[in-house]
DNA sequence: CTGAAAGCGCTAACAG
DNA sequence: CTGTTAGCGCTTTCAG
């Protein structure tokens, strides 16, 4: 591999004008950069990035960290992150953390001693005290995304807006039993967030509170725990889902034990990925823009190392999905006489 | 950010000793050990990877390039290989090429300038001229995934025999007036390869060769193309879709036209996504061990790394997934009797 | 067992 | 307009 000083000698010029050739600098004589444009063609060399990392300080690469590529959610993020930060020039590291404290805490220490200039992290628990700690610690700038606004600059939706706006759809429609399925309501923050939501715009309109059900993450198969949480003389007639992936596979459980969706039990997601567009029924779900807030979390991130103040959060909207997945409950489970959804409208605030 | 420089002088002893504390080498007694240790706590030192890169020429971060992280098969593998590179101790650079050769070979090239130590790529066509140049002018090891065996060592499935098994599955049960719906028949070399495989599997069975459907990439309604496909006296009883995203979309566009999966038309796809299964009816496809060969690019290029010789390929075993989404053909267009696929039972080769 | 010093490839201040 | 030189943080001979 060339060197400046290969290039230099090969031009007869100094190793300075060869840098500055490179750098487009002015004042260059034009037969003189012609021959360091030729030198350097011959030689093909490319500018040692680590070099020029070692004297400028800066590495031009953006760390991140998700919990999983598997979920598309994170995916979709990172492609928008990712050309945005090409954009820019900048490149992108990418680690995952299986969902696991421990990890995460040392995915990010390698990111850090790989000297990524910057940030995007979502993290289990933004509001954990072991997890702010280090992350209060970062000397760097750091963008978080999905999670709860906190200590640093957060790029999400609002979350407990979201569950909220999910149960009042489920209200509307004449529910009245709920119970939500989570990926691990304890520990995640924004999970949490929008079960809140969820619970208590649940108790604003008079409905008891809903049941929990925990998945843990790597379960693939939600046949028992959607059997369990069936079985009684009196099931929820609507399951509020953690995320798309757990709500798909909730269908697919219902339709293992024989009930039909959203004939018997309604199911809505969160995330908006794209598949859950393409089951039958399609899934109802809140939709996150995931592609832009991984651009967000980009720009946000690279304003603050151009030496901008990033701004504490961006809440970028979310969005209810009417799919086909929600519908009114059972008859037999409806208290009181009700007209179909559409006839009875949204109330008016 | 301490340097080595600040834990030396807090320490009392020089660079070199640090430097050899750091590395775990032998020959410092304990106690000046312990000193430097506790220096680099007081001033949380962490070594430098670009200072330490710039002596060692080598940068211990992998650069991978995929067309998109929106379709969960490379997401996946990305996620594999991520895992098995930091057992190693490498970091990951990921951008995407969308599916373009120009942005394919810019990203590339901001890959190497970016010091990466080796590739994994997937490309649009490793077959291509234009693509094979600069390929091989790549001074890195460099390792393939998904494309068809070319001059590089290569990771991926048998996809021509992977679109004979699907053509044979076909034909077993009953079908002959076939269809193909592909990305980008021309420009993907493995989609190629697929649809060679298929379509000669079908010519040996006697059966006359299947329409092709490009979609363009980017477009995710396949409405008008399918409902054109459908048109006609004698459409299609069955399509081989080059890869699960498309196959789920032409079942949803299916749904659209009121035509039944797979009452009216059979539908396969390729890939053997997660969520492939979750459709209802779930859909048959050929699945690739997406996460397995992410692994494996991982491994083949640390090795090579290491100064071992690569293997020029490797074929993981692909799998055909039956589903629901194919069965025999509707009555109509069975040619001849045919009892139901299961009495008929495998032709004994 | 420890220290001094060279040098990896590059940029930028300073000289000419 | 161009060259000389110092130095970014680290590892590694070579001396002692």
């Amino acid at each position: 591999m060339a060197t400046i000083r290969d290039v230099a000698r090969r031009a007869g010029v100094s190793i300075a004008t060869v840098s500055r050739v490179v750098n487009e600098q002015p004042g260059i004589r034009p037969e003189t950069r012609a021959r360091v444009h030729d030198a350097i063609d011959e030689l093909s060399f490319r500018p040692n990035a680590i070099g020029r990392s070692l004297k400028a300080g800066t590495s031009r690469v953006l760390g991140v960290m998700v919990p999983t590529l598997a979920n598309p959610v994170f995916a979709e993020a990172v492609e928008g992150l990712q050309h945005e930060a090409r954009k820019a020039g900048y490149g992108v590291m990418v680690t995952t953390s299986d969902y696991d404290a421990d990890t995460e805490r040392a995915a990010v220490e390698t990111l850090m001693i790989g000297r990524v200039d910057a940030l995007v992290l979502t993290v289990r628990d933004a509001a954990d005290a072991a997890t702010r700690a280090w992350l209060d610690a970062i000397d760097r700038p750091v963008v978080l995304i999905y999670n709860e606004p906190g200590s640093r600059p957060t790029v999400t939706v609002d979350n407990a807006a979201a569950g909220a706006a999910a149960a009042e759809m489920f209200v509307r429609l004449g529910h009245s039993r709920l119970a939500v399925v989570a990926g691990s309501l304890t520990g995640s923050d924004r999970s949490r967030a929008r079960w809140l939501g969820f619970a208590n715009a649940l108790q604003a309109q008079g409905c008891p509170p809903p049941v929990k059900v925990e998945i843990p993450f790597h379960q693939t198969d939600l046949g028992q725990a959607i059997a369990d949480l069936m079985a009684g003389d009196a099931p929820p007639t609507g399951l509020f889902c953690s995320n798309d992936l757990i709500a798909m596979r909730t269908m697919a459980a219902l339709r293992e034990l024989g009930l039909g969706v959203p004939g018997d039990v309604s199911v809505m997601g969160f995330d908006g990925i794209a598949t859950c567009r393409l089951l039958h029924p399609s899934l109802s779900t809140v939709s996150q823009p995931s592609r832009t807030m991984g651009e967000a979390a980009a720009t946000l991130v690279l304003k603050e190392l151009a030496g901008g103040v990033a701004e504490p959060f961006t809440i970028l909207p979310h969005r209810l999905v009417e799919g086909g997945s929600v519908g009114p409950p059972p008859r037999a489970a409806q208290r009181g006489p009700t007209t179909s959804p559409t006839e009875r409208g949204v109330p008016s605030t």
